[in-house]
RNA sequence: GCGGGGAUGCCGGAGCGGUCAAACGGGGCGGACUCAAGAUCCGCUAGCUUAGUGCUUACCUAGGUUCGAAUCCUAGUCCCCGCACCA
């Protein structure tokens, strides 16, 4: 399809602007003028949009891009223009897979590919006259980027929130490496929607995001976020409540987590995850065989599967004891339990709980109803299902008769009493695994030393946990502090005396047998429970959660330590601050960054960095000797965590950035980009900034207040714009056919940006018209003096596009603004064609800084202060009019149609009879124009008026009366 | 299964208690201009009716609330999206 030729209606070819040449005319003069460059004012205030920053990937800019960054760049200019200091960056995401195969591929090198893909971006990005401050560009393989990357890495390591850990992970094999649970999407890996993910267990990084899952649950209400993005979210966190239950199973307990504490006395067996990395530890020996058997089993059956899978299990062999009654209770293995929620077992309630009630069926376990459905009879119920609802507890011992609401509440505290449970608050949200088996990312800036690893667990000194919360806590970065002198054994009094800055702790839980490894960071010392109570922020790391306010309170707390208060006194009162280690695993230094990715590998066999010697092998931080250095990489999505931080201060080589500049700019006041991005981006860098908050690296809680998800764009036949569909628009063809302001203009004007919208070839058009009679209309327009009509006109148009650009509502000031270029005249007053182009300017920059110094300014538009309404122009009365004299039109017409019905023939002239107060809405040759044919107003009262048919009695306010013939 | 969002005229899509036969754009049809085509401008685009009027059907289906519903409520059908054996 052709640009149409155009001329102006005589035969003269008509002048169609040279868009090309105007807009790089524009792009070249803002750049050379750094109009887009900004810099911290305190007078001013600021305001950051930023989009999305895109994956570099070799097929350039799709639309979906363009529609993204125009939505951003429209807001900008707005802004700006609104007089707001506009932080507007661009960078590329540049680290990540698909360009270390498509090197592989093509024997290239990921660098070059990328860095080629970038080049290509950012031309088309300039093309599309986005107003970037481009001297904040940042491209995360970088070293100048990365770097930093390894920085927040080692402060997260610090703060223990790192950690090392063999688990249950997700691997693709398609993309060699393990996944994040984020990644992986319905079974199959995010990037290869065609591959199965592999359950493994492999030793991994992960990052202690759910350390933060309260936090980034609740404050979900106070962002402005479209709702859906806030209810996946909340989905992905999942937070349940419930209780967390220990059942000892042949003298060592074991956890469950259930929300229905009220149902424990109708638990007829546990089950245990297959997948459980201690499964093995309950089993039996002469279940030993089935329990493989089945687990290998379990193993082969495709993730696809699991849906319809029936559930299956086996018996271990082991029996637990029941925490209130001390029945014996089987345990099995099953297939249905998850080994990541919860504890990886659960107690099974047949009675209550579909799925144990269909596990129970199928292997003829006892199933003992415990909660009565009111209005039934328990004795002569007979179950098809479980019964999940609500209602009065039986065969619950002491508890009968309870709602089962308050029983989930008794039970619980008989439990706690008992040292056997308590309330716990579970999340579907992991821990975040971050290392990569890959070339193409940040080097995780750690350091393997077996010298060191010796040396420490040598040199450290041994402390058993009887108390799996403590561990559990200090485990999961939750408490950094022990006051184990609370509660000291006899046995560690030298221990508790001695321990200083600087030494290693072996904890062994005594109930898992899990062993951490921390390093003192401080000692302090208390001679009274007194003192210790001063101290306020300590107490409530010490017992997060739990705020003591009088001293009475925390000794009651403690207060089944019969002898503790002679144990204060005979001991003092110790508390420490430690960290979590992991002997070996050192650190590299802060000065020795940042750990490069080395140029030259050998791509194809697993990950490149296992391989290339000079990378790995390297010396100890600490005691120099032969170390080996980690060759995972992160995920790239720890990159884009904090990348909009990073455009604050893109050039700081001291630091990641400048706090001050950081405050300055931040939060970001508009975030826009695609829905795809709800668990994974958003909800990490949302986790980044509470960190960051946390080690007093920033100020604000939630980095993106505003959160903006644009539509999706569609091809002409309605499906997603897609290459395999073949309906892909190059944003950049249009650009060149129509120019860069039409194909802008036409990509907010269809619908509301927040919406799905299809591409349209005759759209565009309309759009390109749009320009070209605005071009046309201040091409010849007579500049003197502006009718009211017309003033009136132009101050609406200010005063709805503007609410409509503030509320997002891009097509409505399109309309707005097509509504106004329908009713300008042949004559204007210089200040509102001014304004009318400044209106336009967001939507179409090139054309309106051309049409801008066509009237002969010299100073940029973008830089102009945005039309303020003049509320007083505004006259409803004018609208009215207007209507009324469309109205009159739609009945000249009405009748022209009727007469010609009637009398056969085309009527040649028409007369119209008008009020006298109303003359003055009723122009003769405004009417000709318009109906095409001669209309001559006359007044009622006109004694000299042709009215054959007396017609003119006909008239009523807003009504003239009509004759045509 | 759980959660979120939808269903509007030939099409895309506004509207979210009256001013709605329903913005705006597209398509189609007719007209003006022109030797002519495109472009531009004007009108029509549910049906019947009428010298500019009035009526009847209409906003997924069926009920309901209301003086009044495309808009609110109830039930259902269909579509899209997210999560999914989360204990």
């Amino acid at each position: 399809m052709a640009r149409p030729k155009k001329d102006d209606g005589k035969g003269n070819e008509l002048n169609i602007p040279n868009f090309k040449e105007i807009e790089e005319k524009w792009q070249k003069r803002w750049e050379e003028d750094k109009v887009f460059q900004v810099k911290e004012d305190s007078k001013k205030n600021k305001y950051y949009v930023l989009e999305m920053y895109p994956y570099p990937s070799s097929s350039g800019l799709h639309m979906g891009h363009a529609f993204n960054y125009v939505i951003g760049d429209i807001i900008s200019r707005f802004k700006r223009m609104q007089g707001f200091n506009v932080l507007h960056p661009m960078g590329y995401d540049s680290f990540g897979l698909p360009a270390e195969n498509a090197a592989i591929k093509n024997n290239s090198h990921p660098k070059v590919f990328t860095e080629d893909a970038i080049a290509n971006y950012i031309r088309q990005q300039r093309a599309l006259g986005l107003s970037y401050d481009w001297t904040r560009k940042i491209q995360s393989h970088d070293p100048l980027y990365y770097k930093w990357n390894q920085h927040l890495f080692l402060q997260l390591y610090r703060k223990g929130l790192v950690y090392r850990k063999e688990a249950v992970v997700n691997w693709c094999s398609k993309c060699k490496t393990v996944l994040a649970n984020e990644q992986v999407q319905g079974g199959k890996c995010w990037r290869h929607t065609e591959t199965e993910v592999e359950i493994k267990n492999l030793e991994q990084w992960f990052i202690k995001t759910t350390v933060y899952a309260e936090e980034l649950l609740r404050d979900l209400e106070k962002l402005n976020w479209p709702e859906r993005i806030k209810t996946m979210q909340r989905n992905w966190i999942g937070r349940s409540e419930g209780a967390k239950i220990i059942f000892k199973i042949q003298e060592k307990p074991w956890n469950v987590f259930t929300t229905r504490p009220d149902t424990l006395f109708g638990v007829s067996f546990l089950v245990i995850s297959a997948q459980h990395t201690k499964l093995f530890e309950l089993v039996t020996k002469d279940r030993m065989k089935e329990v493989e058997d089945f687990v290998r089993k379990i193993k082969t059956i495709k993730q696809e599967d699991i849906d319809k899978l029936d559930k299956e299990g086996v018996f271990t062999g082991a029996y637990a004891d029941h925490p209130l009654t001390g029945e014996k209770i089987p345990v099995w293995a099953g297939n249905f339990v998850l080994a990541e929620y919860g504890s990886g077992m659960i107690m099974a309630v047949p009675a209550h709980d579909q799925r144990d009630f269909e596990f129970a069926k199928k292997y003829n376990i006892p199933i003992k109803l415990v909660i009565k459905q009111s209005g039934r009879d328990i004795q002569d119920e007979v179950m098809i299902e479980a019964y999940i609802g609500s209602g009065e507890l039986v065969n619950s011992k002491g508890y009968n008769g309870l709602n089962n609401e308050e029983a989930k509440e008794k039970i619980v505290n008989a439990l706690n009493e008992k040292r056997l449970g308590e309330k716990s608050v579970q999340y579907k949200l992991r821990d975040w695994l971050i290392s990569r088996q890959r070339y193409w990312g940040t080097p995780i800036p750690i350091v393997y030393c077996e010298n060191c690893k010796n040396e420490i667990k040598r040199k450290s000194y041994e402390l058993s946990f009887y108390d799996q919360d403590i561990f559990f806590q200090i485990a999961t970065g939750k408490k950094i502090v022990e006051t184990r002198a609370l509660n000291p054994h006899e046995k560690t009094k030298e221990f508790y005396g001695n321990i200083k800055k600087g030494d290693y702790i072996k904890c062994i839980n005594k109930l898992t047998n899990e062993i951490i490894y921390l390093k003192v960071l401080n000692v302090r010392r208390f001679n009274s429970l007194q003192d210790l109570f001063k101290e306020k922020e300590l107490l409530e790391r010490i017992f997060p959660g739990k705020y003591f306010d009088s001293i009475s309170k925390l000794e009651k707390s403690y207060s089944h330590t019969e002898d503790y208060l002679d144990r204060i006194k005979k001991y003092g009162l110790v508390a420490w601050d430690v960290q979590l280690i992991f002997p070996g695993i050192m650190p590299v230094p802060e000065k020795d960054l940042p750990v490069l990715l080395p140029e030259k590998v050998k791509f194809g066999e697993g990950n490149p960095l296992a391989s290339c010697k000079e990378f790995v092998e390297t010396r100890c931080p600490k005691c120099k000797g032969k170390a080996r250095r980690e060759t995972d990489t992160m995920d790239t999505f720890f990159d884009s965590s904090w990348y909009y931080l990073r455009f604050t201060d893109a050039l700081n080589t001291k630091e990641p950035f400048n706090k001050k500049k950081a405050e300055y700019w931040m939060p970001v006041d508009f975030y826009t980009g695609g829905a795809e991005h709800a668990c994974m981006h958003l909800i990490y860098a949302r986790f980044f900034s509470k960190f960051m908050r946390d080690i007093g690296y920033v100020k604000y809680d939630e980095p993106f207040p505003r959160l903006f998800n644009q539509g999706m764009v569609h091809g002409e036949d309605g499906a997603v714009m897609s290459k395999s569909r073949g309906n892909v628009i190059d944003p950049l063809e249009i650009s060149k056919k129509y120019g860069t302001d039409a194909l802008r203009l036409f990509l907010v004007s269809m619908t509301s940006p927040d919406k799905d919208f299809a591409w349209s070839s005759a759209g565009i058009e309309s759009s390109f018209n749009f320009v070209m009679k605005l071009v046309k209309y201040s091409e010849n327009v007579k500049l003197g003096k502006s009718s009211k009509k017309l003033e009136h006109k132009a101050n609406t148009a200010i005063r709805e596009v503007t609410n409509n650009i503030e509320s997002l509502k891009y097509n409505f000031a399109i309309i707005h603004l097509r509504s106004l270029l329908d009713s300008l005249e042949d004559e204007i007053a210089e200040k509102d064609l001014k304004s009318i182009i400044k209106l336009v300017a967001p939507f179409c920059p090139h054309i309106a800084e051309e049409l801008w110094s066509n009237l002969g300014n010299k100073d940029f538009i973008t830089l102009e202060r945005w039309p303020e309404v003049d509320e007083s122009k505004i006259d409803t009365k004018i609208d009215e009019q207007e209507k009324a004299f469309k109205k009159t039109v739609d009945d000249i017409f009405n009748v022209l149609k009727i007469v010609k019905e009637k009398k056969g023939k085309e009527s040649i002239k028409v007369y119209l009879y008008v009020l006298p107060n109303e003359n003055e809405g009723y122009n003769s040759e405004m009417l000709s124009k318009r109906i095409g044919k001669e209309v001559i107003v006359f007044a009622v009262n006109d004694k000299k008026k042709y009215d054959p048919e007396g017609k003119a009695g006909k008239a009523k306010p807003g009504k003239p009366g009509i004759y045509a013939e």
